[in-house]
DNA sequence: CAGGAATTCTATAAATCTATAGAATTCTGG
DNA sequence: CCAGAATTCTATAGATTTATAGAATTCCTG
Protein backbone atom coordinates (compact mmCIF):
# COMPACT_ATOMS: atom_id res chain seq x y z
CA UNK A 1 0.00 0.00 0.00
CA UNK A 2 1.27 3.45 -0.93
CA UNK A 3 1.68 6.10 1.74
CA UNK A 4 -1.40 8.25 1.59
CA UNK A 5 -2.94 10.80 3.85
CA UNK A 6 -6.68 10.55 3.54
CA UNK A 7 -7.17 13.54 5.85
CA UNK A 8 -5.23 15.79 3.54
CA UNK A 9 -7.64 18.18 1.78
CA UNK A 10 -5.64 17.72 -1.41
CA UNK A 11 -6.24 14.00 -1.30
CA UNK A 12 -9.88 14.45 -0.46
CA UNK A 13 -10.44 16.87 -3.34
CA UNK A 14 -8.89 14.53 -5.87
CA UNK A 15 -10.72 11.58 -4.36
CA UNK A 16 -13.96 13.48 -4.82
CA UNK A 17 -12.99 14.36 -8.38
CA UNK A 18 -12.27 10.70 -9.01
CA UNK A 19 -15.75 9.79 -7.81
CA UNK A 20 -17.29 12.36 -10.15
CA UNK A 21 -15.21 11.14 -13.06
CA UNK A 22 -16.26 7.57 -12.35
CA UNK A 23 -19.90 8.65 -12.09
CA UNK A 24 -19.69 10.38 -15.42
CA UNK A 25 -18.12 7.43 -17.20
CA UNK A 26 -20.29 4.78 -15.53
CA UNK A 27 -23.45 6.68 -16.39
CA UNK A 28 -22.38 6.88 -20.01
CA UNK A 29 -21.09 3.38 -20.62
CA UNK A 30 -22.38 1.32 -17.74
CA UNK A 31 -20.20 -0.34 -15.12
CA UNK A 32 -18.94 -3.17 -17.27
CA UNK A 33 -18.72 -1.07 -20.41
CA UNK A 34 -16.47 1.48 -18.73
CA UNK A 35 -12.81 0.80 -18.13
CA UNK A 36 -10.58 2.17 -15.43
CA UNK A 37 -8.66 3.74 -18.28
CA UNK A 38 -11.73 5.73 -19.29
CA UNK A 39 -12.17 7.01 -15.75
CA UNK A 40 -8.52 7.96 -15.37
CA UNK A 41 -8.58 9.77 -18.69
CA UNK A 42 -11.61 11.83 -17.67
CA UNK A 43 -9.77 12.71 -14.49
CA UNK A 44 -6.63 13.61 -16.38
CA UNK A 45 -4.33 11.00 -14.89
CA UNK A 46 -3.03 7.65 -16.11
CA UNK A 47 -4.89 4.40 -15.65
CA UNK A 48 -2.56 2.94 -13.06
CA UNK A 49 -2.67 6.07 -10.92
CA UNK A 50 -6.39 5.67 -10.36
CA UNK A 51 -5.63 2.83 -7.98
CA UNK A 52 -4.21 5.36 -5.60
CA UNK A 53 -7.82 6.40 -4.93
CA UNK A 54 -9.73 3.15 -5.36
CA UNK A 55 -8.67 -0.35 -4.38
CA UNK A 56 -10.74 -1.76 -7.21
CA UNK A 57 -13.19 -0.82 -9.91
CA UNK A 58 -15.93 -2.30 -7.76
CA UNK A 59 -15.08 -0.02 -4.87
CA UNK A 60 -15.32 2.91 -7.26
CA UNK A 61 -18.84 1.86 -8.19
CA UNK A 62 -19.82 1.56 -4.57
CA UNK A 63 -18.53 5.02 -3.75
CA UNK A 64 -20.31 6.52 -6.73
CA UNK A 65 -23.61 4.96 -5.69
CA UNK A 66 -23.25 6.11 -2.11
CA UNK A 67 -22.38 9.60 -3.26
CA UNK A 68 -25.43 9.66 -5.52
CA UNK A 69 -27.84 8.57 -2.86
CA UNK A 70 -26.58 10.54 0.05
CA UNK A 71 -27.69 14.09 -0.63
CA UNK A 72 -30.89 12.82 -2.12
CA UNK A 73 -31.72 11.01 1.10
CA UNK A 74 -30.59 13.92 3.25
CA UNK A 75 -33.05 16.18 1.47
CA UNK A 76 -35.76 13.66 2.16
CA UNK A 77 -34.95 13.77 5.84
CA UNK A 78 -35.27 17.53 5.83
CA UNK A 79 -38.62 17.33 4.07
CA UNK A 80 -39.88 14.67 6.43
CA UNK A 81 -38.87 16.75 9.44
CA UNK A 82 -40.57 19.89 8.19
CA UNK A 83 -44.02 20.35 9.69
CA UNK A 84 -45.60 21.13 6.31
CA UNK A 85 -48.96 19.62 5.38
CA UNK A 86 -48.98 16.48 3.25
CA UNK A 87 -49.57 18.14 -0.10
CA UNK A 88 -46.61 20.47 0.30
CA UNK A 89 -44.31 17.69 1.43
CA UNK A 90 -45.28 15.50 -1.49
CA UNK A 91 -44.48 18.33 -3.86
CA UNK A 92 -41.13 18.75 -2.16
CA UNK A 93 -40.34 15.06 -2.47
CA UNK A 94 -41.22 14.99 -6.15
CA UNK A 95 -39.27 18.17 -6.80
CA UNK A 96 -36.25 16.76 -5.03
CA UNK A 97 -36.44 13.58 -7.07
CA UNK A 98 -37.02 15.22 -10.44
CA UNK A 99 -34.61 18.03 -9.73
CA UNK A 100 -31.73 15.60 -9.45
CA UNK A 101 -32.23 14.60 -13.08
CA UNK A 102 -31.92 18.17 -14.18
CA UNK A 103 -28.66 18.65 -12.32
CA UNK A 104 -27.49 15.73 -14.40
CA UNK A 105 -26.75 13.92 -11.20
CA UNK A 106 -24.92 11.14 -12.89
CA UNK A 107 -24.13 9.41 -9.65
CA UNK A 108 -27.81 8.90 -8.88
CA UNK A 109 -28.36 7.46 -12.33
CA UNK A 110 -25.49 5.10 -11.75
CA UNK A 111 -27.04 4.05 -8.48
CA UNK A 112 -30.36 3.36 -10.19
CA UNK A 113 -28.95 1.43 -13.12
CA UNK A 114 -25.74 -0.23 -11.97
CA UNK A 115 -25.99 -0.93 -8.26
CA UNK A 116 -27.09 -4.49 -8.89
CA UNK A 117 -23.66 -5.34 -10.20
CA UNK A 118 -22.24 -4.86 -6.74
CA UNK A 119 -21.80 -7.99 -4.67
CA UNK A 120 -24.16 -8.42 -1.72
CA UNK A 121 -21.79 -7.19 0.93
CA UNK A 122 -21.08 -3.95 -0.91
CA UNK A 123 -24.76 -3.33 -1.44
CA UNK A 124 -25.64 -3.39 2.23
CA UNK A 125 -25.03 0.26 2.96
CA UNK A 126 -26.91 1.31 -0.17
CA UNK A 127 -29.84 -0.85 0.75
CA UNK A 128 -29.97 0.76 4.16
CA UNK A 129 -30.07 4.24 2.67
CA UNK A 130 -32.69 3.26 0.10
CA UNK A 131 -34.89 1.61 2.69
CA UNK A 132 -34.57 4.64 4.87
CA UNK A 133 -35.79 6.77 1.99
CA UNK A 134 -38.77 4.56 1.31
CA UNK A 135 -39.64 4.36 4.97
CA UNK A 136 -39.61 8.12 5.33
CA UNK A 137 -41.91 8.36 2.34
CA UNK A 138 -44.21 5.72 3.76
CA UNK A 139 -44.34 7.47 7.11
CA UNK A 140 -45.18 10.68 5.31
CA UNK A 141 -48.08 8.96 3.59
CA UNK A 142 -49.32 7.57 6.87
CA UNK A 143 -49.16 11.07 8.30
CA UNK A 144 -51.22 12.19 5.32
CA UNK A 145 -53.85 9.66 6.27
CA UNK A 146 -53.93 10.91 9.84
CA UNK A 147 -54.25 14.39 8.46
CA UNK A 148 -57.19 13.29 6.28
CA UNK A 149 -55.52 14.25 3.03
CA UNK A 150 -54.94 10.64 2.03
CA UNK A 151 -57.63 8.01 1.78
CA UNK A 152 -57.34 5.34 4.46
CA UNK A 153 -57.57 2.62 1.81
CA UNK A 154 -54.24 3.61 0.26
CA UNK A 155 -51.41 1.14 0.91
CA UNK A 156 -48.45 3.30 1.79
CA UNK A 157 -45.87 0.71 0.71
CA UNK A 158 -47.44 0.48 -2.72
CA UNK A 159 -47.91 4.22 -2.92
CA UNK A 160 -44.30 4.98 -2.04
CA UNK A 161 -43.02 2.63 -4.74
CA UNK A 162 -45.42 4.19 -7.24
CA UNK A 163 -44.14 7.67 -6.53
CA UNK A 164 -40.54 6.58 -6.86
CA UNK A 165 -41.21 4.72 -10.12
CA UNK A 166 -43.19 7.57 -11.59
CA UNK A 167 -40.42 10.03 -10.86
CA UNK A 168 -37.81 7.73 -12.36
CA UNK A 169 -39.92 7.41 -15.51
CA UNK A 170 -40.33 11.17 -15.76
CA UNK A 171 -36.61 11.50 -15.26
CA UNK A 172 -36.22 10.17 -18.78
CA UNK A 173 -38.31 13.02 -20.11
CA UNK A 174 -36.10 15.47 -18.28
CA UNK A 175 -32.90 13.95 -19.51
CA UNK A 176 -34.22 13.81 -23.07
CA UNK A 177 -35.52 17.38 -23.18
CA UNK A 178 -33.17 19.92 -21.60
CA UNK A 179 -35.72 22.75 -21.92
CA UNK A 180 -38.41 21.14 -19.81
CA UNK A 181 -39.61 23.09 -16.76
CA UNK A 182 -38.87 20.71 -13.93
CA UNK A 183 -40.87 22.54 -11.31
CA UNK A 184 -43.95 22.71 -13.50
CA UNK A 185 -43.53 19.00 -14.11
CA UNK A 186 -43.27 18.40 -10.38
CA UNK A 187 -46.52 20.27 -9.85
CA UNK A 188 -48.31 18.28 -12.53
CA UNK A 189 -47.00 15.06 -11.05
CA UNK A 190 -48.11 15.95 -7.56
CA UNK A 191 -51.51 16.95 -8.85
CA UNK A 192 -51.89 13.65 -10.65
CA UNK A 193 -50.96 11.71 -7.53
CA UNK A 194 -53.30 13.72 -5.36
CA UNK A 195 -56.37 13.95 -7.56
CA UNK A 196 -55.97 11.46 -10.36
CA UNK A 197 -57.15 12.06 -13.86
CA UNK A 198 -60.88 11.78 -13.35
CA UNK A 199 -62.63 15.12 -12.96
CA UNK A 200 -64.18 15.61 -9.52
CA UNK A 201 -67.83 16.41 -10.16
CA UNK A 202 -68.65 19.17 -7.65
CA UNK A 203 -65.58 21.17 -6.73
CA UNK A 204 -63.27 20.05 -9.57
CA UNK A 205 -60.30 22.31 -9.87
CA UNK B 1 -20.39 -17.69 -43.67
CA UNK B 2 -21.55 -21.17 -42.80
CA UNK B 3 -24.32 -22.82 -44.77
CA UNK B 4 -27.49 -22.34 -42.78
CA UNK B 5 -31.14 -22.70 -43.53
CA UNK B 6 -32.98 -20.07 -41.57
CA UNK B 7 -36.35 -21.43 -42.74
CA UNK B 8 -35.67 -24.80 -41.20
CA UNK B 9 -37.82 -25.22 -38.08
CA UNK B 10 -34.88 -26.85 -36.34
CA UNK B 11 -32.79 -23.77 -36.91
CA UNK B 12 -35.60 -21.47 -35.86
CA UNK B 13 -36.21 -23.37 -32.66
CA UNK B 14 -32.55 -23.22 -31.64
CA UNK B 15 -32.34 -19.59 -32.69
CA UNK B 16 -35.29 -18.85 -30.43
CA UNK B 17 -33.66 -20.83 -27.63
CA UNK B 18 -30.50 -18.82 -28.13
CA UNK B 19 -32.45 -15.58 -27.75
CA UNK B 20 -33.98 -16.83 -24.52
CA UNK B 21 -30.62 -17.93 -23.20
CA UNK B 22 -29.16 -14.53 -24.05
CA UNK B 23 -32.10 -12.80 -22.39
CA UNK B 24 -31.60 -14.83 -19.26
CA UNK B 25 -27.89 -14.12 -19.05
CA UNK B 26 -28.12 -10.45 -20.01
CA UNK B 27 -30.84 -9.85 -17.43
CA UNK B 28 -28.67 -11.40 -14.76
CA UNK B 29 -25.28 -9.89 -15.53
CA UNK B 30 -25.99 -7.00 -17.85
CA UNK B 31 -24.81 -6.78 -21.43
CA UNK B 32 -21.19 -6.03 -20.71
CA UNK B 33 -21.03 -8.28 -17.70
CA UNK B 34 -22.23 -11.28 -19.66
CA UNK B 35 -19.93 -13.15 -21.99
CA UNK B 36 -20.81 -15.11 -25.10
CA UNK B 37 -19.43 -18.08 -23.21
CA UNK B 38 -22.07 -17.61 -20.50
CA UNK B 39 -24.83 -17.55 -23.10
CA UNK B 40 -23.54 -20.60 -24.92
CA UNK B 41 -23.25 -22.50 -21.67
CA UNK B 42 -26.85 -21.73 -20.73
CA UNK B 43 -27.86 -22.99 -24.15
CA UNK B 44 -25.75 -26.13 -23.79
CA UNK B 45 -23.36 -25.49 -26.65
CA UNK B 46 -19.79 -24.22 -26.87
CA UNK B 47 -18.90 -20.55 -27.05
CA UNK B 48 -17.78 -20.58 -30.67
CA UNK B 49 -20.95 -22.33 -31.83
CA UNK B 50 -23.09 -19.45 -30.69
CA UNK B 51 -21.85 -17.47 -33.67
CA UNK B 52 -23.82 -19.77 -35.88
CA UNK B 53 -26.92 -17.97 -34.57
CA UNK B 54 -25.65 -14.45 -33.99
CA UNK B 55 -23.17 -12.46 -36.03
CA UNK B 56 -22.09 -10.63 -32.92
CA UNK B 57 -22.88 -10.16 -29.26
CA UNK B 58 -24.46 -6.85 -30.16
CA UNK B 59 -26.84 -8.48 -32.60
CA UNK B 60 -27.85 -10.88 -29.84
CA UNK B 61 -28.75 -7.93 -27.61
CA UNK B 62 -30.79 -6.35 -30.37
CA UNK B 63 -32.75 -9.53 -30.96
CA UNK B 64 -33.41 -9.99 -27.26
CA UNK B 65 -34.75 -6.44 -26.95
CA UNK B 66 -36.98 -6.81 -30.00
CA UNK B 67 -38.29 -10.10 -28.69
CA UNK B 68 -39.03 -8.53 -25.32
CA UNK B 69 -40.92 -5.58 -26.73
CA UNK B 70 -42.88 -7.27 -29.45
CA UNK B 71 -45.62 -9.14 -27.63
CA UNK B 72 -45.90 -6.37 -25.13
CA UNK B 73 -46.64 -3.89 -27.90
CA UNK B 74 -48.96 -6.28 -29.71
CA UNK B 75 -51.08 -6.56 -26.58
CA UNK B 76 -51.23 -2.79 -26.42
CA UNK B 77 -52.55 -2.70 -29.97
CA UNK B 78 -55.29 -5.13 -29.07
CA UNK B 79 -56.25 -3.07 -26.03
CA UNK B 80 -56.25 0.13 -28.03
CA UNK B 81 -58.46 -1.42 -30.69
CA UNK B 82 -61.00 -2.74 -28.19
CA UNK B 83 -63.95 -0.42 -27.81
CA UNK B 84 -63.85 -0.56 -24.03
CA UNK B 85 -64.32 2.59 -21.95
CA UNK B 86 -61.22 4.41 -20.73
CA UNK B 87 -61.14 2.98 -17.24
CA UNK B 88 -61.20 -0.60 -18.48
CA UNK B 89 -58.53 0.04 -21.06
CA UNK B 90 -56.25 1.67 -18.52
CA UNK B 91 -56.63 -1.35 -16.28
CA UNK B 92 -55.77 -3.58 -19.21
CA UNK B 93 -52.66 -1.57 -20.04
CA UNK B 94 -51.43 -1.65 -16.46
CA UNK B 95 -52.18 -5.37 -16.17
CA UNK B 96 -50.31 -6.06 -19.38
CA UNK B 97 -47.33 -4.08 -18.16
CA UNK B 98 -47.21 -5.51 -14.65
CA UNK B 99 -48.03 -9.01 -15.83
CA UNK B 100 -44.86 -9.20 -17.86
CA UNK B 101 -42.81 -8.85 -14.70
CA UNK B 102 -44.54 -11.82 -13.17
CA UNK B 103 -43.85 -14.02 -16.18
CA UNK B 104 -40.23 -13.16 -15.49
CA UNK B 105 -40.02 -11.75 -18.96
CA UNK B 106 -36.31 -11.35 -18.87
CA UNK B 107 -36.20 -10.02 -22.39
CA UNK B 108 -38.32 -7.03 -21.47
CA UNK B 109 -36.08 -6.30 -18.51
CA UNK B 110 -33.10 -6.45 -20.82
CA UNK B 111 -34.81 -4.01 -23.13
CA UNK B 112 -35.47 -1.62 -20.27
CA UNK B 113 -32.00 -1.77 -18.78
CA UNK B 114 -29.56 -2.54 -21.58
CA UNK B 115 -30.95 -1.14 -24.82
CA UNK B 116 -28.90 2.02 -24.48
CA UNK B 117 -25.74 0.04 -25.09
CA UNK B 118 -26.85 -0.59 -28.66
CA UNK B 119 -25.45 1.76 -31.29
CA UNK B 120 -27.89 4.22 -32.84
CA UNK B 121 -28.57 2.24 -35.98
CA UNK B 122 -29.50 -0.87 -34.07
CA UNK B 123 -31.77 1.07 -31.77
CA UNK B 124 -33.95 2.43 -34.57
CA UNK B 125 -36.42 -0.44 -34.71
CA UNK B 126 -36.73 -0.54 -30.95
CA UNK B 127 -37.36 3.16 -30.83
CA UNK B 128 -40.11 2.78 -33.40
CA UNK B 129 -41.83 0.10 -31.34
CA UNK B 130 -41.48 2.07 -28.14
CA UNK B 131 -42.80 5.25 -29.69
CA UNK B 132 -45.69 3.33 -31.12
CA UNK B 133 -46.50 2.08 -27.64
CA UNK B 134 -46.40 5.53 -26.12
CA UNK B 135 -48.45 6.99 -28.92
CA UNK B 136 -51.14 4.39 -28.51
CA UNK B 137 -51.24 5.18 -24.82
CA UNK B 138 -51.42 8.90 -25.49
CA UNK B 139 -54.24 8.41 -28.01
CA UNK B 140 -56.06 6.36 -25.42
CA UNK B 141 -55.75 9.19 -22.93
CA UNK B 142 -57.03 11.69 -25.48
CA UNK B 143 -59.98 9.39 -26.10
CA UNK B 144 -60.53 9.39 -22.35
CA UNK B 145 -60.75 13.16 -22.46
CA UNK B 146 -63.32 13.04 -25.28
CA UNK B 147 -65.22 10.52 -23.23
CA UNK B 148 -65.14 12.86 -20.22
CA UNK B 149 -63.34 10.39 -17.97
CA UNK B 150 -60.09 12.35 -18.10
CA UNK B 151 -59.74 16.00 -17.16
CA UNK B 152 -59.01 18.21 -20.14
CA UNK B 153 -56.06 19.77 -18.31
CA UNK B 154 -54.11 16.50 -18.28
CA UNK B 155 -51.13 16.46 -20.64
CA UNK B 156 -51.29 13.07 -22.34
CA UNK B 157 -47.57 12.94 -23.10
CA UNK B 158 -46.72 13.52 -19.46
CA UNK B 159 -49.43 11.15 -18.32
CA UNK B 160 -48.28 8.33 -20.59
CA UNK B 161 -44.73 8.58 -19.32
CA UNK B 162 -46.00 8.62 -15.75
CA UNK B 163 -47.96 5.44 -16.26
CA UNK B 164 -44.99 3.69 -17.84
CA UNK B 165 -42.62 4.81 -15.09
CA UNK B 166 -45.02 3.86 -12.33
CA UNK B 167 -45.43 0.37 -13.75
CA UNK B 168 -41.69 -0.07 -14.11
CA UNK B 169 -41.24 0.96 -10.49
CA UNK B 170 -43.90 -1.47 -9.33
CA UNK B 171 -42.22 -4.13 -11.42
CA UNK B 172 -39.47 -4.14 -8.82
CA UNK B 173 -41.99 -5.00 -6.13
CA UNK B 174 -43.23 -7.88 -8.25
CA UNK B 175 -39.79 -9.22 -8.96
CA UNK B 176 -38.83 -8.92 -5.30
CA UNK B 177 -41.94 -10.59 -3.89
CA UNK B 178 -43.05 -13.67 -5.83
CA UNK B 179 -46.26 -13.99 -3.82
CA UNK B 180 -47.70 -10.63 -4.72
CA UNK B 181 -51.12 -10.59 -6.43
CA UNK B 182 -50.39 -8.85 -9.69
CA UNK B 183 -53.97 -8.27 -10.67
CA UNK B 184 -54.83 -6.73 -7.32
CA UNK B 185 -51.79 -4.51 -7.72
CA UNK B 186 -52.96 -3.51 -11.19
CA UNK B 187 -56.33 -2.54 -9.78
CA UNK B 188 -54.77 -0.45 -7.04
CA UNK B 189 -52.52 1.25 -9.55
CA UNK B 190 -55.37 2.06 -11.90
CA UNK B 191 -57.40 3.40 -9.01
CA UNK B 192 -54.54 5.63 -7.94
CA UNK B 193 -54.14 7.00 -11.44
CA UNK B 194 -57.86 7.58 -11.85
CA UNK B 195 -58.75 9.08 -8.50
CA UNK B 196 -55.52 10.02 -6.77
CA UNK B 197 -55.01 9.68 -3.05
CA UNK B 198 -57.20 12.52 -1.83
CA UNK B 199 -60.65 11.45 -0.70
CA UNK B 200 -63.43 12.84 -2.89
CA UNK B 201 -65.79 14.61 -0.51
CA UNK B 202 -69.28 13.78 -1.83
CA UNK B 203 -69.35 10.49 -3.65
CA UNK B 204 -65.94 9.16 -2.49
CA UNK B 205 -65.66 5.44 -3.19
C1' DC C 1 16.54 24.63 -0.65
C1' DA C 2 16.93 19.96 1.39
C1' DG C 3 14.60 15.88 2.47
C1' DG C 4 10.89 13.11 3.28
C1' DA C 5 6.10 12.35 2.20
C1' DA C 6 2.57 12.24 -1.23
C1' DT C 7 1.21 11.64 -5.79
C1' DT C 8 1.65 10.15 -10.49
C1' DC C 9 3.90 7.57 -14.15
C1' DT C 10 5.70 3.51 -16.78
C1' DA C 11 5.68 -1.11 -17.67
C1' DT C 12 3.79 -5.39 -17.35
C1' DA C 13 1.70 -9.92 -15.69
C1' DA C 14 -2.26 -12.43 -15.92
C1' DA C 15 -6.76 -13.02 -16.96
C1' DT C 16 -10.21 -12.07 -19.63
C1' DC C 17 -13.25 -11.85 -24.01
C1' DT C 18 -14.85 -11.58 -29.08
C1' DA C 19 -14.81 -13.45 -33.39
C1' DT C 20 -12.99 -16.62 -37.04
C1' DA C 21 -11.34 -20.80 -39.50
C1' DG C 22 -11.40 -25.27 -40.39
C1' DA C 23 -12.20 -30.00 -38.63
C1' DA C 24 -15.56 -33.15 -36.80
C1' DT C 25 -20.03 -34.64 -36.10
C1' DT C 26 -24.93 -35.04 -36.78
C1' DC C 27 -28.92 -34.90 -39.52
C1' DT C 28 -31.93 -35.89 -43.61
C1' DG C 29 -33.64 -37.26 -48.08
C1' DG C 30 -33.13 -40.61 -51.63
C1' DC D 1 -26.55 -46.71 -46.08
C1' DC D 2 -24.68 -42.69 -48.74
C1' DA D 3 -23.87 -38.03 -49.83
C1' DG D 4 -24.38 -33.60 -49.07
C1' DA D 5 -26.16 -30.12 -46.06
C1' DA D 6 -26.51 -28.37 -41.46
C1' DT D 7 -24.78 -27.92 -36.98
C1' DT D 8 -21.35 -28.06 -33.41
C1' DC D 9 -16.62 -28.41 -31.80
C1' DT D 10 -11.64 -27.24 -31.15
C1' DA D 11 -8.16 -24.06 -31.29
C1' DT D 12 -6.51 -19.71 -31.56
C1' DA D 13 -5.39 -14.79 -33.02
C1' DG D 14 -5.79 -10.47 -31.37
C1' DA D 15 -7.49 -7.08 -28.51
C1' DT D 16 -8.82 -5.55 -23.86
C1' DT D 17 -8.77 -5.10 -19.11
C1' DT D 18 -7.71 -5.13 -14.10
C1' DA D 19 -4.39 -4.67 -10.76
C1' DT D 20 0.51 -4.39 -9.05
C1' DA D 21 5.41 -2.97 -8.51
C1' DG D 22 8.79 0.09 -8.56
C1' DA D 23 10.68 4.39 -10.61
C1' DA D 24 10.00 9.26 -11.24
C1' DT D 25 8.06 13.46 -10.09
C1' DT D 26 5.75 16.90 -7.36
C1' DC D 27 4.58 18.93 -3.05
C1' DC D 28 5.26 20.71 1.47
C1' DT D 29 7.66 21.77 5.72
C1' DG D 30 11.30 23.25 8.34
Amino acid sequence: MKPKNTDNPRYQAQHQAAIRAAASVFSEKGFHGASTGDIAERLGIKQGSLYYYFDSKEEALEEVCLFGLRQYVENMDAIAASGEPFEARLLAVVSNHLGRYREKNEALKVHNDERLYLPRTRRRRLKALGSHYREQLEAMIEAGKAEGTVRAAIDSHFMAQSVIGMCNGLGELIVRDPDIDVFALARKTTDLLLHGVVPTPPKGE
